[in-house]
DNA sequence: CAGAGTGCTGAAGAAGTGCTGAAGATGTGC
DNA sequence: GCACATCTTCAGCACTTCTTCAGCACTCTG
């Protein structure tokens, strides 16, 4: 039920009032002090949410905004130090999800960031494609209520389909996310595809398609 | 980047308004000022956000959110006419992606309904000509509602086109655009675009027009 | 109306693409 | 160090798609 939530506040009191609160509501903290290192963090932490003052030293937040919108797909409060109708609508055309303006009570910002997560399905991440459901967190997989066993290298790859259904995603594409090759041996990918599939289709029918010349797509049957 | 957009509200002047806003935002819009009908432009037309008045005659807003739930994948956002908490509460239960408070200021429906595309990451890039849509990044070709399937050279050529439908291409740029080639080898493009043909006209009229001496245009008919 | 130019289409061989089983290589836990 | 699972490479097959070619139809020009 915990989500990872990062902080990016210079105001060290807010800072760490609000990382003690979201900590007690059972949730997983971490902060930084301005937009340094922001990028590893999303990359290696991958956070669920991440709360954005507008006004830090360095890179403001607009900036990380959009920097956590291309690298990732947490979800993002803005903390707005002005009521102004500008920086509210400046966020939300950046791509906020929603914003809290300073001063706040720490009970609302709790309750926002809760109704966000559970906007964005995030309390638990689960992709779900068609019947076949895809805990993230748990490293799990189900179909149609079946649990299925999957290897190391399968997992990998149908999480990283999973994580963009609906896609048509190139073998060289794959090759670097799930393998970090850069030279191209497309012979690998259709090998796991193809012992993927056995274990996918044992409960249903087929979800991940081929699209010649291009790659695979996770949809599900319509 | 442009998102097709269905809105459902029964008040003309908002509706009519909220659709040039949305229009003029970039956005295909199609209103309608009832539920009547809504599964089948649901279905045929694949949305990719619906906007959907609570207080409609015949079935509400809450039950048409059910439907599309069940139905598509299209993000949903609500216009509740009251501040109520009950209502607001009601619709993030039942599933809404957002909602917004009636009366609202245009250029804030417009930021959220944005922000939603931007967080479904379905910002996405179809190109429309007349009934037939091109998706870009699922690599999908629909027409009427009906999906057609073509072979990756068919794809490119469509695509090209489609980036600049309603002018005329030769078939040097074409050649050199999605083969690469330099040397002039026509008839590769006819076998191609003749194949192309087939598969688009099983479902309309044509599309595709040869404009003698010059090459051809994508242009619905008029 | 003839002749040249332009475009369309079916057929067939060539090339490309993807799938799978099997075998060797690598890794992991006991 | 052994047993086992997993990963990677390889080779062959099946199938689709691409390209070339040839014949025909149509249009324009003189």
């Amino acid at each position: 039920m915990a989500a990872r939530v990062l902080v990016v506040e210079d105001a060290e009191p807010i800072r760490t009032g609000v990382g003690i609160a979201l900590t007690e509501a059972g949730h997983t903290v971490r902060t930084q002090a301005d937009g340094d290192g922001f990028e590893r963090e999303l990359a290696e932490w991958q956070p669920d949410l991440v709360l954005l003052d507008v006004m830090l030293p360095g890179r403001d937040g607009f900036e990380l905004l959009t920097v956590a919108r291309e690298t990732s797909n947490a979800g993002v409060i803005l903390l707005t130090a002005r009521d102004g109708v500008e920086d509210r609508l400046r966020g939300l055309r950046t791509g906020a999800d929603d914003y809290v303006v300073k001063p706040f009570v720490l009970a609302e910002l709790i309750a926002r960031v809760e109704a966000l997560l559970r906007r964005m399905g995030r309390l638990r991440t689960v992709l779900e494609i068609g019947d076949l459901a895809v805990d993230v967190e748990a490293g799990l997989v189900r179909r149609a209520g079946q649990e299925i066993e999957l290897t190391a290298t399968e997992y990998k790859l149908l999480a990283f389909l999973a994580g963009r259904s609906g896609k048509v995603v190139g073998k060289t594409q794959l090759l670097t996310a799930v393998w970090g090759y850069d030279d191209y041996a497309a012979n690998l990918v259709e090998v796991h595809v193809s012992a993927l599939r056995r274990k996918l289709e044992a409960h249903g029918p087929r979800l991940l398609h081929t699209v010649r010349g291009s790659g695979y797509v996770l949809r599900p049957p319509s």
